[in-house]
DNA sequence: CAAAATCCTGATTGGTCGTTCAGGATCGCA
DNA sequence: TGCGATCCTGAACGACCAATCAGGATTTTG
């Protein structure tokens, strides 16, 4: 349990991260289904026993480099968000952040795996059920601030919100899947419009040209 | 290949057809990954050996398993919709029809195993892709019916129509993976009120009571 | 009724992979 | 400097499982 908390020594640690981030990359690329324990080694160049000796069981290091991603989810979501701004603002800025967070390779593909996982392995069911929970309460608050600004107009808020939600998924699927009648360019659009209608805001508030402005980075961090 | 086709000598392709639906039931209850032959076998009371020897490998089984599927799907969307109707009984009758494929046993999870697979099968993407243009081609016919009768007020069908049905998916994940927030029993309002709101319909026209008249089966024939 | 084709099975095999193991390197610490 | 803990590795083990095989039963056909 000591850590060793020299100063020039946190090689360990660092191999460890390094591990999980391989871990990461293997499931977007192969899904839990075709991860090997192999894979994850030599992605972050190291040996498989390796990665058996940090995480005690190659399912043990899958389940944490999920968490690991729910982590990198939290930041992004609470440094991309929050300073003052309209609800109409914040409202497009969650769509934006949330369908963006799929194109970069892989990403939903690893959503996707996720609810697979979920449906047999309660670990996986749970981190699923607290992104998402997360997920709709920030929509949530961004509704109900708008709503206490009279810019949104909403009968039943708490159904607004879960079909909203739910609506991000779904789409989330067919650009996964590379669908045609779905582009990933559309996808934003298509949500922003769906929450217009949602939420009683003119559209042409929420949507303008695809890329106004670039004062700060919308696009995620990094990975996740 | 000459087929067997004397009177009382169906048995190899009935078993056959047994081992089919055993894949099905397989694959819904322990999904692509958890699918082994001998599973597949005992379920359809039969060798792992034979399972092979009349789908050439285990991943033909299951592929054909799925091709079962599309027809199943195929023949009960025809056989539950299109008797003369008007827009809206039709939408509502769509909306019914989709959303209570779930429930039973295991339905929705096939979809998500589905999903999983068109990630890195190209013929588990083609079949998505096939229903899920078919669905969408079903609901677009109803849309457009509406419009003509003008039941139905929509600035873009296109779009309506593909938000309609990835609403549909993305609520179907949260209902297969129990999500507390989205209980099955209220997945089919959601899903109406939003067809209701995309096609300009008063809501009551759509959603009456869970369940009104039982004439005939609304229920899926079977399985799929 | 025989020969041939089809259908079916239990036992075996060959390969893949998660995990263990024995030992070697490196580091913290006294 | 030396000792114990931590970190790391290649090699070997063993479980699991898809696919093969050799042969037996049953059906079709000529």
């Amino acid at each position: 349990m000591s850590a060793r908390s020299s100063l020039a020594a946190k090689a360990p640690e660092e191999r460890r991260r390094r591990i999980l981030a391989a871990a990461v990359e293997v499931l977007k690329e192969k899904g839990f289904a075709g991860a090997r324990i192999a894979d994850v080694a030599s992605a972050a160049g190291t040996s498989a026993a390796l990665v058996v000796y940090h995480f005690k069981t190659l399912d043990g290091a899958l389940a944490e480099a999920l968490g690991s991603v729910e982590d990198d989810f939290y930041d992004s979501f609470s440094r991309a968000l929050p300073p003052r701004a309209t609800a109409v603002q914040r409202l497009r800025l969650l769509g934006e952040l949330g369908c963006e967070s799929g194109p970069a390779v892989g990403n939903w593909a690893l959503w996707i795996e996720v609810w697979v996982r979920a449906l047999r392995d309660s670990q996986a069911r749970a981190l699923r059920r607290a992104l998402d929970a997360r997920w709709r309460q920030t929509l949530r608050d961004v509704v109900d601030t708008g709503l206490k600004e009279g810019s949104f107009t909403c009968a039943d808020p708490a159904a607004a919100v879960v079909r909203l939600a739910a609506l991000m998924d779904g789409l989330a699927v067919q650009v996964a899947l590379r669908d045609p009648d779905v582009p990933d360019d559309q996808m934003t659009r298509l949500w922003l419009e769906a929450a217009a209608a949602e939420l009683g805001v003119p559209p042409k508030l929420l949507i303008k040209a695809p890329r106004a402005r670039a004062t700060t980075k919308l696009t995620r961090p990094a990975r996740a």
